[in-house]
DNA sequence: TAGCTCGAAA
DNA sequence: AATGATTCGAGCTA
C-alpha cells in the first residue's frame, strides 16, 4: 500500500478518521470532514472524527455523493481508505433515497426500486402496525396518518426515507418583507442567509420544504425564519425555547415585514392568542397537570391550518413535541439551530421528523467574512491549594466536581485576567452562586442571578452596554438571556458537566463584530488534574469542531501560594 | 391583573 | 451517570 507521510489523515476500519492538527492544510481538511463526520476527540496533536450513519445521511441529503466522500478521504489519507470502509460509506450514502414516500390520493406510497428492500419491509414485525399493503414488488401503500411514525421507525431499521409526499399549503397569509435598501421587492438578506432559505425551499420542487438550517449564534436565524415565511406566504406557528425569545420574534416580525400587529399572536403562560402568525414556547406545549395527564396545549398544532412550523433551537425540542410532530408531517417544517448535537442523543428523530440538514454555515466562515469577531480561546489551568486538594481527594464522586469548580485560586485567576484586559467589557460567567458572590465582592462588579427582577437586570444590561459598567458577573441566566449585551472578553469560572451547547452559547456572547482588530477573548478557568478538567474537554468539543482552538495556559502560582500561606497564619 | 408560591423540566 | 440554577406556567389571593 502506498504511504504518503506528508498527508494529514488516517482513515481507520472503525469509521474513525484521525486528523493531524499541525498540518498546513488543516483548515481545509477540517472544513471538508465536517460535511460528513463528527468530531469526537480533540487532544492537541490529533483530532478524531467519526462517520456515523446519520452524519453520512445528512451529507447525502445535502447532495454529497459517496464518490465525493471517498475521493476526499483518498486525497488526504496517508494510507488510503480501507476497502471495507469505502464499501460501507457507499452503502450508507446510497441508503438515503433508496426508499421514498410519495403521494397517491389520500394514501401514501413507500417505494423502492430495490425489490429486496420491499420484501424486507414486509417482513419486519415492528412495521406491522402501520398497515402496509403491497401494491406491487416495488410499492407498499399505507395511510397518511402513519407518515411520521413510519419514517421514525424506518430510520431505526437503517432506512432514512426520502419524503416526497409534499405538503399542504395551509391558510394563506401574504407577507411582504420590508426593504432595507432601494431595490424593488428585495430584502437585504446576507448572501448566506439567502442561500439558507433557498436550500430549505425550492419553488416547485418536492425536495426541501422541511429540514434544518445550522447557523452560528449571531448569524441572524430569526431573519432567515422570517424570509422563509415570506417565501411561503402562509399562516405560521413558531416554537421557541423561552418567552424572551417569543417577544424577540414578534418584534422582528413587526419590524421586518408589513404584517400588522393584530396578525401576530403570543401563546405563552401570560397570553393565549392564536393568530395567523403565532409564537409559542416549547414549555407551554409540554405542560400537563402531572405525569400521565394529557398535554393541555398540544392542540395548538391543530388550532389553525398552519402552512409552516418553525422550530427555533431545534436541538432543544422536547420529546412530546416530537410525538406531535410525527402527526403533522404534511405541514412544512423549518428547524433552526446552532448545533445538531442533542445532549439526549435523539438526532435521528430530528432527521426523520423535522427533516435532514439543508444548510450549514461553519462559525469560522462567518469569522473570515467579518460577520463575527475572531476569538482567542484559552483554557486556564489553576492548581488547587493543598487543603482543597485534600478535600477533593476524599470527596465522593458527586462532590468532586463542585469542589474543583469552586477552587478559591480561581479568584486570583480572575484578578489576573481583569488586569490583563483593563479596558474591554468583560462578562464573568459561572454556575455556582456562592462562587459568583465571592467574585462580586472581590471585584466590586455587579452580579445578575435568577432571583434578580427583570427590570433591574435591564438596567444593568444597559449600563453595561453604555460602558458605565465594565465588568458584569452572570449566573446561568446568561444561558437564556437573549438581550444580554455583547462583551469582548468572557471568563467562564465554572460550567455544568459536559454541556457543549452551553459552551457554544457562552462563546456566542462575545461574537458580535468588534471595532478595531475585531478580536475577542474566551477564558475557561479549570482546576488542574481534576474531573473538571476532563469535563472541560468534552465541553470544548463542539467549538473545536467549528474550528476554534483552545490554548492551554497554567497560572503561575508560586507567589499566590505564599500569599495563601501568609493569609492562613 | 399583578404578585406570589409551587412543581416540573432539561 | 450526574449537579444546581433557572425558567415557565398554573393557580391562588386580593
Amino acid at each position: 500500500m502506498p504511504f504518503h507521510k506528508e498527508r494529514p489523515l488516517v482513515v481507520q476500519n472503525d469509521f474513525c478518521i484521525l486528523l493531524e492538527t499541525r498540518h498546513p492544510d488543516f483548515d481545509e481538511v477540517r472544513a471538508g470532514l465536517m460535511r460528513f463526520a463528527d468530531l469526537v476527540k480533540s487532544p492537541d496533536n490529533i483530532h478524531t472524527y467519526r462517520m456515523s450513519s446519520l452524519s453520512l445521511w445528512n451529507a447525502a441529503a445535502a447532495g454529497v455523493t459517496a464518490e465525493e466522500v471517498t475521493d476526499f478521504l483518498e486525497r488526504w489519507a496517508k494510507f488510503g481508505v480501507p476497502a471495507a470502509v469505502r464499501q460501507d460509506i457507499r452503502r450508507f450514502i446510497e441508503r438515503y433515497g433508496l426508499v421514498r414516500i410519495e403521494k397517491l390520493g389520500e394514501d401514501l406510497l413507500l417505494i423502492s426500486e430495490d425489490v429486496d428492500v420491499i420484501k424486507e419491509m414486509v417482513s419486519y414485525k415492528s412495521l406491522r402496525s402501520y398497515g402496509l399493503c403491497q401494491v406491487d414488488t416495488q410499492t407498499l401503500r399505507f395511510s397518511s396518518l402513519h407518515r411520521g411514525m413510519l419514517k421514525q421507525e424506518l430510520i431505526k431499521l437503517g432506512y432514512p426515507v426520502e419524503d416526497l409526499a409534499g405538503y399542504s399549503q395551509g391558510e394563506s397569509l401574504p407577507i411582504r418583507l420590508k426593504m432595507e435598501d432601494g431595490e424593488e421587492g428585495t430584502f437585504s438578506l446576507r448572501d448566506y442567509q439567502h442561500k439558507a432559505v433557498e436550500s430549505f425551499y425550492k419553488e416547485g420542487s418536492l425536495r426541501g420544504g422541511s429540514g434544518v438550517l445550522v447557523l452560528p449564534c449571531g448569524a441572524g436565524k430569526t431573519v432567515i425564519g422570517i424570509a422563509a415565511m415570506g417565501r411561503l406566504g402562509c399562516a405560521t406557528l413558531i416554537l421557541t425555547s423561552n418567552s424572551t425569545s417569543v417577544r424577540q420574534w414578534k418584534r422582528e416580525i413587526l419590524e421586518k415585514t408589513d404584517v400588522s400587529e393584530d396578525m401576530v399572536g403570543e401563546y405563552t403562560g401570560a397570553l393565549k392568542e392564536v393568530r395567523p402568525i403565532t409564537i409559542a414556547t416549547y414549555q407551554i406545549l409540554t405542560y400537563r397537570k402531572s405525569k400521565d395527564d394529557p398535554f393541555v396545549h398540544m392542540d395548538l398544532f391543530n388550532k389553525r391550518d398552519w402552512g409552516l412550523i418553525v422550530y427555533d433551537e431545534v436541538h432543544l425540542l422536547p420529546a412530546p413535541v416530537f410525538r406531535m410532530t410525527a402527526e403533522i408531517q404534511a405541514t412544512r417544517r423549518l428547524g433552526l439551530t446552532a448545533t445538531l448535537i442533542r445532549e439526549d442523543g435523539r438526532e435521528d428523530d430530528v432527521f426523520s421528523l423535522v427533516g435532514p440538514k439543508r444548510y450549514e454555515m461553519p462559525w469560522k466562515d462567518l469569522e473570515t467574512k467579518g460577520w463575527i469577531a475572531g476569538v482567542e480561546c484559552v483554557e486556564l489551568r489553576v492548581p488547587m491549594p493543598d487543603h482543597v486538594r485534600e478535600s477533593y481527594e476524599t470527596a465522593d464522586a458527586r462532590q468532586k466536581m463542585r469542589c474543583a469548580s469552586v477552587n478559591p485560586l480561581k479568584l486570583d485567576a480572575v484578578d489576573d485576567l481583569l488586569r490583563k484586559h483593563p479596558t474591554e467589557p468583560v462578562l464573568i460567567i459561572g454556575q455556582y452562586l456562592e462562587q459568583l458572590h465571592q467574585i462580586a465582592e472581590r471585584t466590586d462588579a455587579p452580579m445578575i442571578s435568577g432571583e434578580m427582577a427583570h427590570e433591574k437586570r435591564e438596567k444593568l444590561y444597559s449600563a453595561f452596554r453604555s460602558g458605565e459598567i465594565r465588568v458584569l458577573i452572570v449566573s446561568k441566566v446568561a444561558n437564556f438571556a437573549v438581550d444580554l449585551p455583547d462583551a469582548a472578553v468572557a471568563v467562564q469560572v465554572s460550567g455544568s458537566f459536559g454541556s457543549r451547547q452551553e459552551e457554544a452559547q457562552r462563546l456566542g456572547r462575545i461574537l458580535r463584530p468588534k471595532s478595531g482588530a475585531n478580536q475577542a477573548y474566551f477564558y475557561s478557568i479549570v482546576s488542574e488534574d481534576t474531573k473538571e478538567q476532563e469535563f472541560a474537554l468534552n465541553r470544548q468539543l463542539f467549538l473545536i469542531e467549528q474550528g476554534y482552538r483552545y490554548r492551554i495556559e497554567s497560572m503561575n502560582v508560586t507567589t499566590k501560594r505564599n500569599e495563601e500561606g501568609a493569609a492562613a497564619k
